[in-house]
DNA sequence: AAGGTCAACCTGTGTC
DNA sequence: GACACAGGTTGACCTT
């Protein structure tokens, strides 16, 4: 979160509006929904679309949130454990999912039919009687889609729903706890990474539109010194008011005039204050 | 061998 | 205190 953090701590923050929040963010289970607990992994975001409101044009483009990339399951290289699966699912041992005598791998054929090839892992074998205490297991495909069906329709699973998917994949609780925290985990990251290179569009098209406006300022500026002064000459004393904001002359009128020399017209709404073009205006 | 992926684990925190 | 979660880490396995 490193990156992420120093962006948001930068003075582009002042720049930053909300927009509104994506459309696939994960949905709060009812539980959560019911205690308005852990609300961070849903909400977090919520402030950290930016609105570029500086400029007079909304150029930026703006990203879809509801086609956040998937997190890889690579479920086509997945070993096949579903030979103990109800081994798996009877067996009361912390480490019950593993299978110690052999790995199952599943190889893609150039048809792109996948056959279940039976591999002995030597390292396996070597440590055949003896459990080790962590050995990798590798989800089904198809355990693999049923969860993540499930994370689609709810990104956190009450009891009762954690039971009945353990028991329909046959995995332990746990194990089903454990893939959607995981699971999470990696959508976060996703989302933060796209959130990352959003800010970093943001910042580079802010200051394009600072560079833009700050030539915009040059050539005000030097219109200013060869026509405003008279035109200011020509204007009753009544007539001129003081900006409190700026402290720069403007016209008493209603502020509405298009005379592109009318100092007194409506100010620009920046969420950046003081602006680059009032701070060295008003120098 | 290096680097990536991911299931499993550990720890701290918030909620009830 | 039990529980669920986030965030970080570990270690097995895989790909390049």
């Amino acid at each position: 979160m490193g990156d992420l953090e120093d962006v948001r701590n930068t003075g582009l923050a002042l720049a930053l509006g909300s927009h509104e929040k994506p459309e696939n963010h994960l949905q709060l289970d009812h539980q959560e929904k019911k205690k308005g607990k852990k609300e961070k992994f849903s909400l977090k975001y919520d402030n950290l679309f930016p609105s570029l409101t500086l400029g007079p044009s909304e150029v930026l483009e703006t990203t879809t949130y509801g086609q956040l990339p998937d997190t890889k399951m690579d479920v086509g290289k997945v070993c096949g454990e579903s030979v103990d699966l109800q081994k798996q699912a009877s067996s009361v041992s912390g480490v019950s999912s593993f299978s110690n005598s052999s790995s199952i791998k599943k190889e893609r054929e150039s048809g792109g039919e996948e056959v279940e090839v039976e591999r002995v892992s030597s390292r396996v074998s070597d440590e055949d009687e003896e459990a080790s205490p962590r050995k990798k297991l590798r989800l089904t495909k198809e355990q693999s889609a049923v969860l993540e069906d499930s994370f689609k329709e709810h990104a956190t699973l009450n009891p009762k729903q954690k039971k009945d998917l353990a028991q329909q994949l046959n995995l332990r609780p746990r194990q089903v706890e454990v893939w959607f925290q995981n699971r999470r985990a990696r959508t976060k990251l996703k989302q933060t990474e796209v959130d990352c290179e959003l800010l970093k569009k943001r910042c580079e098209s802010l200051t394009e539109e600072n560079k833009r406006l700050q030539k915009e300022l040059q050539e005000l500026k030097s219109l200013k010194s060869t026509i405003a002064a008279p035109f200011y000459m020509q204007l009753p004393a009544a007539t001129l008011t003081l900006c409190p904001s700026c402290e720069r002359v403007s016209s008493a009128g209603d502020g509405s005039s298009t005379n592109p020399f009318s100092i007194g017209a409506p100010k620009p709404q920046y969420f950046y204050n003081p602006s680059p073009i009032h701070q060295q205006l008003a120098s």
